[in-house]
DNA sequence: CCATACTAGCGAAACCTTTCGCTAAGTCAA
DNA sequence: TTGACTTAGCGAAAGGTTTCGCTAGTATGG
């Protein structure tokens, strides 16, 4: 009974829920389709196909309706995380740590925390 | 004109590609579908549309026709890795090592491996 | 209370990926 | 050359996601 991965839509969908949790429908659909001319049923109806999917849950008790997330952003991150590793990489993390750190462009501070969460992880041998 | 993202189906004909180049499609099928009764005609159907999307080339000049991937492994690593970071870390790389590092199990040689990258880019600045 | 605007629900269309059945073409051994 | 077998090509089915049109329900200002 696990949660199926949230598809390109949904992820939008979750991205505004967890920065807005209790978002109306309507707030939601703006945030999304921020300039786009989508109608507004398409983001009704993804809600609806989420909620069956149990990804996000809904507040009947106020109208209009409120939803947040059912899925925390960390769990969803990681398992999105471990499908790329798996699919692309061969299983090895390490290799995509080594791709995203190359092609993105961190921060001295980023380099600093990552440096840091090594270290922990070295300990823990 | 940009080369569309491997679905699922068509990483695993990439991956097979990649350490396999100019393998038959009689290969790439027993490759990739193992142990599961998959029709052939599903893989040689597969590589014909990737051949339209341009993601793997074909040979005609021998029989049977042998195939290879049009995408080094490298730019569709890296293509996935930012689709990811855009689509679930808020463009923040450095947020996807994180979590990539704490789930996955590296070991000592990936750490210092890792270790040696960051110094590379802490160099660059 | 009524007109208007917004919210909610649903079926189906549109679209994409993956699968297969069927047929044609090519290969090879006897 | 022929029969058996493998490869190649194609249309369409199956299955999933995203979109929309239409209808009904709900709130709200006048």
């Amino acid at each position: 009974m696990s949660i199926s991965e949230p598809t390109d839509v949904e992820l939008k969908i979750l991205r505004v829920l967890w920065q807005q949790p209790g978002a109306t429908a309507r707030q939601i659909h703006n945030a999304v389709h921020a300039n786009q001319d989508k109608n507004y049923s398409t983001t009704v109806k993804m809600l609806s196909v989420m909620l069956d999917k149990g990804l996000v849950h809904r507040n009947d008790s106020v109208r209009p309706q409120t939803f947040t997330a059912a899925v925390t952003r960390r769990k969803t991150q990681k398992s999105l995380v471990s499908k790329l590793v798996e699919r692309a990489f061969d299983g090895s993390a390490s290799s995509l740590v080594m791709q995203a750190l190359s092609s993105g462009k961190p921060s001295k501070e980023d380099l600093q925390e990552i440096r840091d969460l090594i270290e922990k992880l070295e300990q823990r041998e």
